[in-house]
DNA sequence: CATAGATCGAACCGATCGGTACGAACCTGA
DNA sequence: TCAGGTTCGTACCGATCGGTTCGATCTATG
């Protein structure tokens, strides 16, 4: 066995809590808020591990954003689909899964958002374009379900919510900015569905 | 007079300059992106000219972040104003405006928001919150012209389509964003008149 | 013409940046 | 016990960072 599997020394164990510990660090002070050695200090390893595990520091940055915006569109999808077959059921769920992220009291906008805002590597601008593929994939199936006429329309109409709200939370007032967008999209969605 | 207006050398023209053409530089470039030295040869001036108008680099960046915020914040009411007395009519040429920002090449996303992303400082935190306090009473205010029932509710989720739009516009896909948010801006505008 | 202020260009400062190198300590599988 | 890989800590590298200083140059005013 090349690998040993729970042993003290694992690279993909180190390689993970590297990326786990260094998401929490690199949100929080920003991407460029922070050097690679205080960095490494915050994280518990050392400069050449972490270069091996990636390479460079926009290699970190690139792999904790991918895993980032995987974990967040799936936590999203699964409350969806936690609330029933009800189209309406499902947007309200989301957006009280987003008005939970908005609550925690690190909560400083979309990571791969913020990311893409500042940082202009194309690798980066591709992740946040990603990630706001899965939400509108997401939305826009939670718009046929319903049976409205044009699905991607409305899937992009709520899509703007979804980040609209997000802004709003991060930038203005937290504070039922969840349960705000969701009033308005169960607007949308009726409105569409009256039209067929 | 102490101040020679219209002469070659002019503190406030100087000072106009700078921040015009740093205006453009910081918002294509990123404000970490680029460094004092070559900010200077891109503005053309020297350090201690930029240093003495603006003490620090954070002090131009929120003094160009400050005329930034007001600029794009009248411009957004002229055109609702300039769109007569319909509320439906001024909120379409509000998303119409933003369409003309979002087709320009350069565009990005808002300039506060992205700055307000990465830059941790609190006066930048401060300028884009109150950025969103004038979009904010704008759209309100467009709702209470309408008549609505609560419109501080109908202005916040307004305020959420306009920054979402400029979200999808910025990280996904430009074309058609502002007419995508039109749509269900007068859907939610009808939607709340409707309840009255 | 002389003075005062504005600007320039370049040198300079200490600090920090991302990234590399290396010896020592440490598992783990053979 | 030995060999190979992983990790650590630290020293180190050149480059760049934000910011300061200073002499030279220019302009407007008196």
């Amino acid at each position: 066995m090349p690998v040993p599997k729970g042993s003290t020394i694992d690279p993909e164990r180190t390689r993970a809590a590297i990326l786990e510990k260094a998401t929490e660090v690199l949100y929080e002070r920003g991407l460029d808020g922070i050097g690679v050695a205080e960095l490494c200090a915050r994280v518990g390893a050392s400069k050449e591990t972490l270069y091996r595990h990636f390479g460079t520091k926009d290699g970190l940055v690139e792999a904790m954003l991918r895993e980032r915006s995987e974990r967040v569109a799936n936590r999203l999808a699964e409350a969806a689909a936690a609330a029933g077959d009800d189209p309406g059921d499902q947007l309200a769920a989301v957006f009280d899964a987003l008005q939970r992220r908005y609550d925690e009291p690190a909560f400083r906008g979309c990571p791969m958002l913020n990311a893409a805002a500042q940082h202009h590597v194309e690798a980066v601008r591709a992740i946040a374009a990603r990630h706001l593929d899965r939400y509108l994939e997401l939305l826009t199936g939670i718009a046929a379900l319903a049976g409205v006429a044009d699905p991607p329309a409305l899937g992009r109409q709520l899509l703007m919510l979804v980040q609209g709200a997000t802004v709003v939370a991060a930038h203005h007032d937290r504070a039922g900015a969840g349960a705000t967008a969701r009033e308005a999209a169960l607007t949308l969605l009726s409105a569409a569905a009256r039209q067929d």
